[in-house]
DNA sequence: TCAGAACCGTAACGTACGGTACTCTGATTT
DNA sequence: AAATCAGAGTACCGTACGTTACGGTTCTGA
């Protein structure tokens, strides 16, 4: 459909014009129109349709153009003590936190939540990949690493890496979508993500008469 | 603005054209027309204009429409012992289980969280306060039953009921909103319901040598 | 029986927006 | 210098849909 639906290169001026188109999706959500889009970005709107189709396809373009930017270096550490454990998984749970509360985020998955209903594009899809799934595999190499060197105890490390999901993010993420709270505060992450480690570690961690060392 | 936006009072034939319209936002999600819903209602749009207001009116009285109907009776136990404390909470897990994985749920969700970016209504609101709001009310009674039974221990209420929410729902409805998969089967919802109390209770429950009896 | 209200069906209006075509300008190439 | 091209700006088209208006029909109550 589009030039760059395919192939992921994009220009600096291509670049440009999505980050505008997210900045209006932050904005406007869904009711962004292509005239707006085309008037912030300084660009005609057949400059739009030529290089992204439709609006659907600017919308994917844009949401892949974010998902891009979001990819973080998995730190895989040397030698895993408990300590190094926890800090690990604080740390994971505090970019998480971090990243579903944040507008683009929010807006994002608002979007693309609009659109899950009537499968005209998969949005949804691609805001998971990036998401939730991109998380979960970040996250398994250090469960199993944990597992491996007996700081952890569990079968299955999917279901153990959905149970850290659902104590780091609880509610937060489901009433940030409906408009609920203005966001949150530095200090509530940073102590959220401790209690769901400390959470986890409880019911996954080996007891102290298991524990290596 | 409606006549039955402040009284809640509806006319059968009201009832019946917003369980209609109900099943028209399942179906089509917020896309659908005014004439649509009159169409399958078999009702004229001006009816519905009188009626509701406007499309927002009446999108708001299909969504207090629904959530009236949702609303179930708490039942609060006499004698509180361990196995009773399960089962509530095993029901309530399955109850919300079930209610997030349901068509009406996720359609409803979708298009409360589509208009929340929006603040033109506030369906947001209304799903919230029907859903995980009205959830923590049933089940704090539990959960302080429970604390004076000696059972459970905890400080904060609202912190159990989040650690709870999220042993239950995990990843699940922002799963379903995104379009991910099918549904929970009866087994899934299940079992799951019954890991997320055993979880829920392995970290809020009194240990065995605090237990009372 | 009859008046009036409620309501159905449908036509019509206004608008917003997706999408297209065309012109003009400035830069790059030949 | 001439030719080519990318893209800004703008005008325009078609359509979908919210909203309104109206004529005809059924219901209700005196």
């Amino acid at each position: 459909m589009a030039d760059t639906a395919e192939m992921g290169e994009l220009t600096p001026r291509q670049r440009d014009v999505l980050d505008t188109a997210l900045r209006l999706l932050v904005e406007e959500g869904d009711s962004l129109t292509m005239a707006a889009v085309a008037r912030r970005a300084s660009c005609s709107k057949e400059t739009l349709y030529k290089w992204f189709g439709d609006r659907d396809g600017l919308l994917t373009a844009t949401v892949q153009w974010q998902a891009s930017k979001v990819r973080v270096v998995p730190v895989d550490q040397k030698k895993l003590d408990l300590v190094s454990l926890t800090e690990s998984l604080e740390g994971y749970a505090r970019d998480w936190l971090k990243v579903i509360s944040s507008d683009t985020s929010v807006a994002l998955n608002r979007v693309a939540i609009g659109h899950a209903g009537s499968g005209k594009d998969n949005l949804g899809a691609i805001v998971l990949d990036n998401g939730r799934f991109a998380l979960a595999k970040r996250l398994k190499p250090v469960l199993d690493a944990g597992k491996r060197s007996g700081h952890l105890v569990f079968e299955d490390a999917e279901t153990a890496f959905r149970t850290f999901f659902g104590l780091v993010a609880r509610d937060v993420q489901i009433r940030l979508l409906l408009g609920d709270w203005p966001g949150l505060t530095e200090a509530a992450i940073e102590s959220d993500a401790i209690r769901a480690t400390q959470q986890f570690l409880a019911l996954y961690g080996a007891r102290k008469d298991q524990q290596v060392q």
